[in-house]
DNA sequence: CCACCCAAAGTTACCGGTAACAGTTCGCTT
DNA sequence: AAGCGAACTGTTACCGGTAACTTTGGGTGG
């Protein structure tokens, strides 16, 4: 109580009604637009708000609605791979259409934790969009709550991954390599086997080793560069990877650009600094993320018509990760 | 209609009390824990709860208690900084605490969007947490809804930023290190003046000059590093302002270490595997969080007793891009 | 000029919880 | 066995909205 004292409660639409000398019905009907006013009620309807500085309890809302705007967006380990920016694309998109974007995180390492975040999940988000798209997630939430589920994928479409890798893979052989390996991102990732599927596609000339990496990290990457077996160039599936080869490469005495060149993909911030700074593909990661929030909204609200997003285009940046074969 | 046929409705407190054959204020009690139940009615409502796999709804909740356990997290770009890793040190904590995080960014650039981004804070949140912690954003709150803020500094109990910086110093005056520049973050983040000063109070002994970078990203540093007169090391305030001084050296034909020593700050995953290897500091992301989540707990509920949480400390990690002034 | 219709506005119930207060029940004293 | 307080449990109201139904009032047709 002294509580409440305190913080003098924000007004309702009882309040505005008051004020506005209508019911509080009619203050409803203002806000949701659905059957239109009086000229003069609406009038006094948008003053009383105005002089009360009322904002509608989205709580409240949800509760007579029986339905929130949450979302919920899924990912296991938020710092390794360009999650972030994704995440950051989804959220913008979230909100711009009214929803919140509430991130939840899980430990991708302990096996129970998946199951135990996702059964935590409240039963009343509107939708869950699984960004860490690996076969862990996806299975585990079919099984728990197949009626939510949306996933990101870079098949989705306006995605052209293939295009991107064609651009990659004509470098290469512009620059005469033709033993070139690709480290993929984890096995267990759609997005990894898709960068992966893309880029075997694009290369059918190029001759060389495919490799997995156990994440999407520097160091996986390097562990990964392990197993290299004398390519002329490197194409990797994100730019840490191509970090932890390029690194594990020099360790070896063997000089990126000169020796072998190495080629990343999403274009992080840093890349552009690396020594060499790194050649890549650029992805806007604004715009995947809003397309990946559309899949949802096109679920949640399927009769609400909407302008269709432009197609995403990754492409090609050429930096100093890459040269000529050497003679 | 033909929703709420297809979706089965949730089990309320209702059901369970009608399953157990009590009422629903004594479900509610058992929920809440407070007053206890007869072991008789416990035992029923238990096992009503099991059988209908009963779970709360936060939104009525929520509403029925006037108030919502969700915190605003507010900061500008979330890709630029260690903000990510400090974001998500903080959902950790606020999940434990019960609470949910809503992370809301604004476009640092413009100066209104912050300003609507603080009117669009839904009015019923517990807390609003600012992470990005800028002047901008502080005399924004201050002046739209100076109840609420609490914010994240390095000063913060527990840190030991000062230590760290001695110890930075203590490893450049052993390489025998001299002319020392401080190429600092922007100049309107706290948390950037914070560091400097903990370093201008480290290195007492080290000449040399202090710059501001324009951004925390590696671009900045690379711009920053114009106006570099001839150091023997260079102190960054993060990583990435590191990697681009680094590069920026490289482009002037100094190498690193051998001509120039740097250093950076929060050990960035992508640090060790960067060419050189980044001498850094680590920092641990998640008890930072951990320690902001908690300032703002202790606010909102200052009668609960919880144990301290432990201190900060940040150590140097010592890699290859430092080395012995050359003779 | 009145019956009738439709748009606009009002009333009441409900969403799923919590809070406050009003019963019950039970164990123990006398 | 009645009396009594403490410990449980039940009843009712309320949080701030929306939904469904009812009422009101002005315009139109016969």
């Amino acid at each position: 109580m002294v509580r409440k004292d305190r913080v003098p409660r924000a007004p309702t639409i009882y309040d505005v009604a008051r004020v506005a000398e209508v019911s509080h019905q009619t203050v409803s009907r203002y806000l949701s637009g659905v059957s239109p006013l009086r000229p003069a009620s609406r009038e006094r309807v948008e003053r009383a708000i105005q002089e009360l500085g009322y904002r509608p309890s989205l709580t409240a809302r949800a509760l007579a609605r029986g339905e929130s705007r949450t979302v919920v967006a899924l990912t296991g380990e938020l710092l390794e791979v360009g999650t972030v920016q994704l995440v950051e694309g989804v959220r913008r998109a979230a909100r711009a259409a009214g929803y919140v974007l509430d991130v939840m995180t899980y430990d991708a390492s302990d096996p129970d934790e998946l199951a135990r975040t996702l059964t935590s999940i409240r039963p009343d988000v509107a939708g869950v969009l699984a960004i860490a798209d690996t076969d862990q997630l996806r299975e585990a939430v079919d099984r728990q709550s197949p009626d939510l589920l949306v996933t990101v994928t870079e098949d989705a479409p306006g995605a052209n991954t293939v295009e991107a890798h064609l651009a990659i893979a004509r470098h290469l052989i512009d620059l005469g390599h033709d033993r070139v390996t690709y480290v993929a991102g984890p096995r267990d990732w759609r997005s990894a086997r898709t960068r992966l599927r893309a880029f075997e596609q694009a290369a059918t000339g190029l001759a060389g080793d495919r490799l997995f990496a156990a994440g999407w990290s520097a160091a996986a990457g390097y562990e990964a560069a392990r197993l290299l077996t004398d390519p002329t160039a490197v194409v990797c599936a994100n730019d840490q990877i191509a970090l932890g080869v390029t690194r594990a490469l020099a360790e070896r005495g063997l000089d990126v650009p000169a020796d072998v060149s190495v080629v990343g993909y999403d274009d992080m911030p840093e890349s552009a600094y690396f020594s060499p700074p790194l050649t890549t593909v650029r992805q806007d990661f604004a715009l995947h993320g809003a397309h990946a929030f559309r899949r949802v909204l096109d679920r949640l609200e399927p009769d609400v018509p909407r302008e269709p997003l432009p197609a995403v285009e990754d492409h090609l940046i050429v930096r100093g990760s890459t040269a000529a074969r050497r003679a």
